[in-house]
DNA sequence: CTTTTGTATTCTGTATGCAGCATTTTCTGT
DNA sequence: ACAGAAAATGCTGCATACAGAATACAAAAG
């Protein structure tokens, strides 16, 4: 997870440090992977000096990828004082959840109108394997190929805003639903209605979908409520 | 519009370059403007050099600045190449009014719950104020005070989210609001709805609200579809 | 006359250095 | 011993400096 480096790939593993991304790019991932796993908690200060000699990049590169994530509402910055970890709290929790949810209701409604049948595919190809990441407990892979679901539904939208927008809030919410583990019940639960989903965008059932994705959010704060 | 340091303000008119604001926040700001105002036009290239010279400051916080609005969507940023305007299709425009839609529907339903009588009250009076405006033709006022109501009657749904999520896109909507100059006819009806969107949240009706907020942007996009 | 290649300039990307502010620690007076 | 003030330390904010990449231009070859 150290060392910015690690990242950085060589065109076909010869030898030589040559990167294909951007520094800024990895950097502004690198750390809001940091965030959003924990290795930064909320409230922390975000030490310019320390964090920079820990990536092993400079000071510059690392204060403008902080400013990237300022904009992106992960960190906030405090005149003076440098940036810190946003923290959320319940009502912000709740307050994007609601959001998100309307978002996805209006995903569902165009998904099933512009989405082109090797689209509505692939999500099922990605609901088959969550399915089975869930059969064998894996929760983490679940929970990623869970994320990858409904942003692969807001995809067949169409809608660049709307994709825009969804991946600011799912990337804010990563961090909580990354604590929330709900227990088997719940967990059983979000996979039905899930399967509920598939079926409606399958059918191309606009106010079915909608209205599943709709509930399936509406649950999704009932399931992380506790958590925070 | 020039020299950053206009911006920047003294305590009480003495001498000396005191400056209340934060240099980024000044700068990002700035910028947004000269980018809605059409000062940077889609597709110009950020001289780093040029434009910190332009504005006095370094490259430093201009580049910070500059990735800031990246994050925001309102500028590109291409790999040693710096950084564009951002170039908005008949589409996008399109996209961001659907989403727009979309969260001020939203917008609408919870303002009537959560709205305090003060805050309805300041809307009224906001609105007030743009019917004078509009009557006495002056476009650019009625146009800040249009896009205030609007703002206004986000925050009165007292959701953060929201209001971040709709700030965003607003923002990347001015500067095509900013050209689209309507007809008479069709400013009139602009008009007309406010007035319905006023007399709705004054009664608290929740659907009512919804569906003018709705119907508003809908016809937002025909007002502004010829100019993209 | 067109195309291509080599060179020069310009701009971006990153590092470093310096000044100002905040905080903490230490010193002094009661 | 304790409160307040002053100094010292550490960090942020901004500017400058340097290295590498991209582009533009010019010269030479087809």
């Amino acid at each position: 997870m150290n060392e910015i480096t690690s990242v950085e790939r060589r065109p076909d593993g010869g030898p030589g440090p040559i990167r294909r991304t951007a520094l800024h790019d990895t950097l502004v991932s690198h750390l809001r992977d940091m965030i959003i796993e924990g290795d930064l908690s909320p409230g922390t200060r975000l030490h310019e000096g320390q964090l920079g000699e820990q990536l092993g990049v400079s000071r510059t590169p690392l204060r403008e990828a902080i400013k990237y994530l300022a904009s992106e509402g992960l960190v906030e910055l405090v005149p003076s004082r440098g940036a810190v970890v946003k923290r959320f709290s319940a009502k912000d929790v709740h307050d994007m959840l609601t959001v998100l949810q309307t978002l996805e209701e209006l995903a569902g409604k165009l998904a099933c109108e512009a989405a082109s049948d090797a689209g509505i595919a692939e999500v099922r190809a990605l609901h088959d394997e969550m399915v089975g990441r869930y059969k064998a407990g894996d929760r983490l892979q679940y929970y990623k190929l869970n994320q990858q679901i409904h942003s692969a539904i807001v995809q067949l939208a169409a809608n660049v805003a709307l994709v825009d927008m969804h991946a600011v809030l799912q990337t804010r919410l990563k961090r909580i639903r990354f604590i929330g583990h709900e227990g088997p019940e719940k967990w059983a639960a979000a996979v039905s209605e899930h399967e509920e989903m598939i079926v409606a965008l399958e059918a191309r059932d606009k106010a079915r979908l909608s209205e599943v994705l709709g509930r399936h959010l509406m649950n999704a704060w009932e399931r992380v409520r506790a958590a925070v």
